[in-house]
DNA sequence: CGATAATTTGATTTTTCTCAAGACGCGTGG
DNA sequence: CCACGCGTCTTGAGAAAAATCAAATTATCG
């Protein structure tokens, strides 16, 4: 259950107060999410929701970042997505989570009913037409992920991953991975080593440059660019 | 253009006469597909609609299968999912398909308007939210051939592989497959000889027969299953 | 400063791919 | 009816990629 998991990891709940002098977010549906959602934070390597309960609630990050997960009986896992700020998880059209979801590093995440947007959404095509887009949106990452998984070397996989991270945390040449390499990997459907591994041989290559472990410059986007075709 | 392509590849248009015939789907929404839609004909490897299409029809296949699948600059191609008769596929929320689709054996398939579909969304709640669930669905099939692509062995794929096509084709131990071993493989992100080298294996492990390269008995769905987790 | 976790590196094994060739199945035409 | 050609499938041998096992190094935190 959320609550159950989400009380335990919460460590400090903003009053509503300073949630209204926050600037409402562009989001077209999830803006006016702001004012019907709760604050709650997570600890790192907390579990925001897990697998097979019940999906009673959608998130939306404000700080942090958030792994969206499957673990196997045998231990391996499968990361589907990595969330940043601004964005939206945990929206599910059936009943119960079919991933797990957990803080990747100390987060804040807003908290809001499923019913209260379901109920908007039944009075509002708007709304409605737009949990269908966000849906749309996740199937087309999954989509992009699977080509990645069935057609990409391990190369490929890491300078793909490089590519989206920068893009979306940054846009910049520089970026600051929130995760830690075996979350890479498991991402990437790849070990530790061969992630470390590829990582060191782009730094050689001259292709990227490492400050350090989590900081990554982006040296050469063309030779990355190109290993995706 | 669908057009374009479709008229190449229709050899057969059947006449609304005997469209009228036909049982109606107890799919809640698409049922009711049959009566706005058409009835187009596809020889084996035509495609329907292409990668960058404009996205204006919406699919059911009648009879036949078709895969769904990019091919990349450098040859390499990922098939994203198999559909068979019965079910609906090419439904987008954006202006163009994102895959291509191509019919793996000759296959009649009912051709809908999108506008149509669309429009009635736009009026009917209901249909908004079977839309919607359409999508959420595609989802999950591509996030569990994620799981399978990221975290399984050949020998594990190909079990799996067989097992879902058991079931949907048709729910015995026994099966025929409509595609050839190159569409497995580009679907379980192996070679072609790796497909067949496993294949042979779980036969000399008895634990599925091949009378013919074809044709599949799941002689051990235990075993198979267990490949799984 | 020491303990612990995270990352990197090395040596080796396993898995899968690649390249090559052979076998099989099927339809066509002799 | 059989031979031929063509596409599909299987099999083998060797190469390449990535995994595994093990250990060393580096970063982090109290």
């Amino acid at each position: 259950m959320l609550m159950q998991t989400a009380v335990q990891a919460n460590t400090s709940r903003q009053d509503t107060a300073s949630r209204r002098q926050r600037p409402v977010s562009l989001h077209p549906l999830f803006g006016s999410l702001e004012l019907i959602g709760a604050r709650m934070s997570f600890t790192r390597n907390a579990e925001i929701y897990g697998d097979d309960e019940p999906a009673d609630y959608v998130y939306k990050i404000i700080s942090g970042a958030v792994r969206v997960c499957k673990l196997l009986d045998d231990g391996r896992r499968q990361i589907a997505a990595f969330h940043l700020p601004g964005e939206i998880f945990g929206l599910e059209i059936g009943k119960e989570h079919r991933f797990t979801a957990e803080a990747i590093v100390d987060s804040v995440i807003l908290v809001i009913k499923r019913s209260s947007v379901v109920a908007l959404a039944a009075r509002d095509g708007d709304v409605a037409r737009q949990l269908w887009a966000h849906t749309a949106n996740d199937l087309q990452g999954v989509q992009d992920h699977m080509l990645l998984l069935g057609c990409m070397s391990a190369k490929e996989r890491v300078a793909a991953f490089l590519l989206q991270m920068a893009k979306r945390i940054s846009d910049t040449n520089e970026v600051e991975l929130p995760m830690p390499r075996q979350d890479i990997a498991d991402y990437l459907g790849l070990t530790i080593e061969t992630v470390s591994r590829t990582m060191t041989q782009l730094e050689t290559d001259a292709t990227i440059g490492l400050p350090t472990s989590r900081r990554v410059v982006l040296r050469n986007r063309a030779v990355l660019g190109r290993l995706n075709a």
